[in-house]
This record gives C-alpha cells, sequence and structure tokens, in this order.
DNA sequence: TTCTGGCACTCTCTCGATTCGAGTGCCAAG
DNA sequence: CTTGGCACTCGAATCGAGAGAGTGCCAGAA
C-alpha cells in the first residue's frame, strides 16, 4: 500500500484547505491536483489517514480537514520552505536599514513581519544574559542623587536614579564620581553580565574606605539592572490580523487577544524553541502550552549578533496557515535583523 | 411641555442601554426607573427624542437607542463622574507606586488603565516638546566611535551612535571628549528643547577650530534627537476587551484592531484634546475623524509633570460605555501619574 | 393642555419542516 | 489495488407560521 500516495493526499488536503478555508473533499482534490488516481482511491486514503488522525470530518458529510498533527507531518515531511523572491529580500533590508537606535530596529521588525506574514508578529527584545557590558556612566544629578546609566553591547541603554548616602561634598563630588566611574568601569567594561556583576560586587570590598556606601549603593543599583528581568520584553504587531482570520478561530479572538497580553506566558513560549540555531521552529495547536493558544500555531526563531541566538521571534496565526512562506518569511527577518545587530554592536 | 422630562428619559435611555445592550422600550422604561408617568407618556417624549436625533430606532417595532447626539447630551449635561472608592484609589496609587523608571510607568499606567475601565488603554508617551536637558554625555566607543546620550528631565534616556571625523586622538581623545561634555552640558544643560537645539548650533561657531568638526556631528545628532518625532509614542493595552464587548460593534473588530495600529493616528487623535487642563475629553462616535473608530469612543485626558500638559492618555470603547465611571477612572489615573511624574522629575 | 389606557399594526426572531447537495462508505467488478 | 456506482447521512439554505415586543395614534380623562 502505498505510504507515499497517503502523503501526497495529505499535502494536498493542506493545501487546498489552507487555501480555500473549507474542508476538502475526494473530488475537488483530484480535479486540482493531477494525482494520477480517482476519487474512490483517494476516499480510501483518505479513511486511513483519518484513522492515523492526520485528518477529520467535522461531520459525517464534509470534507476532511487537517488535524494538528496532520499539519505537523505536513511541515515536518511534505514541505519545503519557500525562499523569497529577491524583490521581497530587498524590501526587507530596505526596510529595516533605516533604523535608528535598537527600540527602533525592535519596532521596524514587527511591523515588517505582520506586514509580511498577515499575521501576528511577536519580536522578543534581544535578552542580556549574553550580553556584556559596554559601558557604564555616572551623572550626579545634585548633592543626593546620582543617575547610573548601563550602556549595553547590543545598543540597549538603561538607567536608574538612585539617592546616595552621605551626601556628596560640592568640593569632592565630581572627583569622587569620577573615580568611580574609572574604576567601575575599569573592571566591568566588555565584561558579560554575569561576570560584571560578580566583579562589581568584589570591587566594593577593595574599594577606598570613604568610597564605599556610594560605591555599594551604585553597584547594587547595577547588580540590579544586569539580572532585571524586565528586560524580557516583546513587541507585538498585527493584532487586526486575527479579526481578519476570524473564522478560523472555533470560539472568538478574544482569548487569543488575551494570551497576547500576557508578555510574560509569550515569552516563555518563545523560550522554549528548540536551541538549534538558524532552524525554523514551529508550535502547532494544541502542542502550544497556552490555553487561549491553543488554536494558533507559532511559527518563531532565534536572533541575535554573533553566534549565540540573543533573542526570538515569530509570528502567530490560525493553524490554517500556508507554513512554508510564512516559515520563509519568519527566516529572512531573522537573519536580517541578525545582521543590523551585528553592524551595530560591532561599532 | 417639560423639556426637564424629556431629559431625565433620554438619560434613563443610556443608563438602560448601557446597563442591558438591549433596545429599551417604553414599558421596561417606567418600570426600571420610577418617573411618575404612563408608558404611553414616554412613547410621547421618545418620538420627540427621536425627532430631535437623540435616539432612533433601529427598525418600526423594537426599542430605542441613543445615538451619538444622544450620548452627547448625555456626557455634557445629564452625568457627573462618578468618584472612585477609596479603595479603588488605593489601588491605583499602589500599582503606580512601584515603578522603576519612565518605561515601566507608562506600562503600568497603561494596564492599569485597561484593567480598571475594561476597555482598552492608550497612553502617549510624555512628550518632549516642554522638556528640558538634564544632561548630556558623550561616551567613546573607539577612536573613530562616539556614543552620544541625551538625558532629559522626564526621565527619559535618548541615544546614538555617531561616526566621527577625523577620529579621535589615542592620545589626546578622552581629553577633547571631556572638553566637549562640559562646554556642551555648559549651553544646554537645564534648558528646555528648543533653546538648547538652537545654542548649541551657536556653540559650534564660537568653539576652538580643532574641535570643530566633532562638535559639529555631536550637535547634529543632538538636535536631531531633540527634534525626533519618535519620541511622539503610544503604547496599549487591552485590546482583547474590545473581543469581549464584540456585539457592540457594528462591523467586525478588525477595522478597529486596524486603527489602533497606525499610531501616528492614535496621535493626533490623542493631540486634538481641548486644552484645557484637568478636564476629561469625550469623542463620541462619528465625532471621531477616524474612519474605523467611528464606532468607538475616546475618553482622554492630558497629564503630565507640573502645570503643564505633557501628554495625554485615554481609553477607547464602544460608544455604548458607561460614561461617568470611566471618566472617573481616566481622570484618577491621569492624576495619580501625574503626581509620579511630578516626584521624578523634582529628584 | 397634558396625560393615559386601549388597540391595531409592524417588524424581528425563533422554530420546525422541507429540500438540496456535497461528500462519504461500501461493494462488486476490473 | 483500483475504480465506478449507489445508497445514505448530515449540514446548510429556504420558507412559513406564530409569538412577542414595541410602537403610533386616538379618544377620553384630568
Amino acid at each position: 500500500m502505498s505510504d507515499e500516495r497517503r502523503l501526497m493526499v495529505l499535502r494536498a488536503i493542506v493545501q487546498d484547505y489552507v487555501h480555500t478555508s473549507e474542508p476538502v473533499g475526494s473530488r475537488a482534490l483530484v480535479e486540482r491536483h493531477h494525482l494520477g488516481v480517482s476519487a474512490a482511491t483517494v476516499r480510501n486514503d483518505m479513511a486511513l489517514l483519518e484513522e492515523e488522525g492526520l485528518i477529520h470530518a467535522p461531520h459525517t458529510s464534509a470534507g476532511r480537514v487537517p488535524t494538528d498533527a496532520g499539519y505537523r507531518v505536513f511541515v515536518d515531511r511534505l514541505s519545503a520552505i519557500k525562499p523569497l523572491s529577491q524583490g521581497e529580500k530587498r524590501a526587507i533590508s530596505q526596510f529595516l536599514e533605516g533604523a535608528v537606535d535598537l527600540d527602533d530596529v525592535v519596532d521596524r521588525t514587527v511591523r515588517l513581519l505582520a506586514s509580511l506574514t498577515r499575521q501576528v508578529a511577536v519580536v522578543q527584545y534581544p535578552s542580556l544574559t549574553r550580553s556584556t557590558v559596554r559601558h557604564i556612566e555616572l551623572v550626579p544629578l545634585g548633592p543626593r542623587h546620582l543617575m547610573v546609566v548601563l550602556i549595553v553591547n547590543t545598543g540597549r541603554v538603561e538607567q536608574r536614579v538612585i539617592e546616595i548616602e552621605p551626601a556628596l561634598s560640592v568640593a569632592e563630588g565630581d572627583a569622587v564620581v569620577s573615580r568611580l566611574r574609572s574604576s567601575i568601569n575599569e573592571v566591568a567594561s566588555g565584561v558579560p553580565f554575569m561576570a560584571a556583576a560578580t566583579r562589581l560586587r568584589a570591587l566594593v570590598d577593595t574599594a577606598d574606605e570613604a568610597d564605599r556606601p556610594v560605591l555599594r549603593t551604585v553597584v547594587s543599583a547595577l547588580a540590579d539592572a544586569l539580572v532585571e528581568e524586565r528586560e524580557e520584553r516583546v513587541v507585538l504587531a498585527g493584532q487586526s490580523n486575527l479579526a481578519r482570520a476570524g473564522s478560523d478561530f472555533p470560539r472568538s479572538i478574544g482569548p487569543i487577544l488575551e494570551a497576547l497580553e500576557e508578555h510574560v506566558v509569550l515569552l516563555r513560549l518563545l523560550g522554549q524553541l528548540t536551541d538549534e540555531p538558524d532552524l525554523v521552529s514551529v508550535r502547532i495547536g494544541a502542542e502550544n502550552p497556552v490555553s487561549g493558544l491553543q488554536s494558533t500555531s507559532l511559527v518563531s526563531m532565534g536572533y541575535g549578533s554573533g553566534v549565540e541566538r540573543v533573542a526570538s521571534l515569530g509570528v502567530l496565526g490560525p493553524t490554517r496557515m500556508d507554513y512554508p512562506t510564512t516559515m520563509a518569511s519568519v527566516r529572512a527577518v531573522a537573519r536580517y535583523v541578525s545582521e543590523i545587530l551585528d553592524q551595530n554592536s560591532s561599532t
């Protein structure tokens, strides 16, 4: 029995269903795809596919619809990522070139991804876990306040205003601050976050007795910023695309929108990627652990500067989506963003 | 003829309709509200209200529904902002207290507003137009690159990496940078944006001949950041609330979501507030110039530190909304955020 | 004048019955 | 193993009747 053909049939079903969004029957199938067999044969194959749980009939006499498992097989074995046209590639790079800073890169990326795929785009801010400190700046704002600015090699800037005790003297304030600035940068500049945090803590103990109280406050603010979970942010775009595809969702799109507002959950989801680099990951329907997103698929990929993955981006849409093209778009965008970030962080 | 009573009837209609979301008939009206008259009398009043264009019957024999104009009259003349309970106020201030920086304030505000009103919340980032420069920092990143960091009195930080020509010499680089840093801060620190931009440009001409090329680049980057329109950003939350109230929208919620993604348009909308401070502004249905938002109402108010309005925030929902409570929430949140910002910018 | 009760009328919504059609499952023959 | 044929099933669309809610209007009361 032709395993081969059965998979062809599955592929045809997925393609047609994605295209028409209506259950596809045996007759329509043989007409649209020139499988060399008759409708009856296809029906037999369909019965088998249904037994295997790859397709499913909404009711006795309607056509078949792929199940989550069916899409899974399709994605894993029956489709290749469709390469983008030259024009599309150019459009992507042009759109991203113009970004002025990290916020802008992220913003443009998410919009680009949404308009490219006509789905909901999700972009995680480059995470700090692998980042290094580029520079730390201390700015006195008066005798009792100091602004601590942490500049990250990804281009991100993090700042805190701290209150210091005792107050800086007018006479020595500036001198103290520049002393601290240089010793802090000496131990932390160019150092990865985790290491920087421990080194800084060590610095407190070896520092000049007089500087300790202030230094302690500064370091604790920095350590705080270094492990800051808030960094873990996501940006969304294209929510309106959900409404367009509204009929694809069994219940309303409400639960989906709700889930999308739970950024913490989204982050966890994006974090669960298989860690293989340069590989598009697809999570289909109920494979998705988040309630509310069980009728959606998430196509995502890591991106970041250099070889190490820094964060993830992706798109979310109905399980009935055009996987090959969506995957192509996600991959292309992830690569271009990585390039852009590379350029930025090497300057 | 009792003008008075007719307005009472209008108010009752609005209240009932907001409550039940179904057209309200004369019988139900006299039962729920103890107007001292009979249903027939109310019917006569309704006929008049309809002539005036304040209410409208979906079809011959259904109840009446307020028109946009009807809501307008209700908001302007028939309702008072319902004060929040002590507990709600406490909850608001507690929720906002914990914010660590400006991004966090905005983020918390928008979420708070969304969950408080159960509608879509919109918060504009504090605008720079009235802001002053708190400090400008130059950080050398190598011989040919310099990071310019602009710190604003609202707590916002803006940064740019620039390429300089000619390259800084290893020997003199640091000296040049600190010379520039101090002269720049001398003219720009504490100065409002517009003034700072012109002063900086003037500085280029009076500066030491040798420093000019670098200074020119720095100043142009700063001027760029100072007028930067990108500052004009909005943050949204609570989109899922649209789905919940989905039946209130004639067409789907798609167009609304689309409109919400056009941040530029939203900003214009928020900017069109009546400028009276401390006053909640309401734009109802078709009063709203944006296509796609014509079946929604926007309740907004300015906020900001000090007396001057810095930006706006608000909520967007179906025209059929509970105006008194929504207005109360918006006002309360706007006030608290202003307070928070006040505290921050005075440090 | 203004209000009220009564009554005929209109329109939507719901329900059930009927019909139609697409698609299946199965079978017997190629 | 494939194919054509055929009976069967079940949802979707159509139609009509009936119910119900609400109005508009009128004539009489206050």
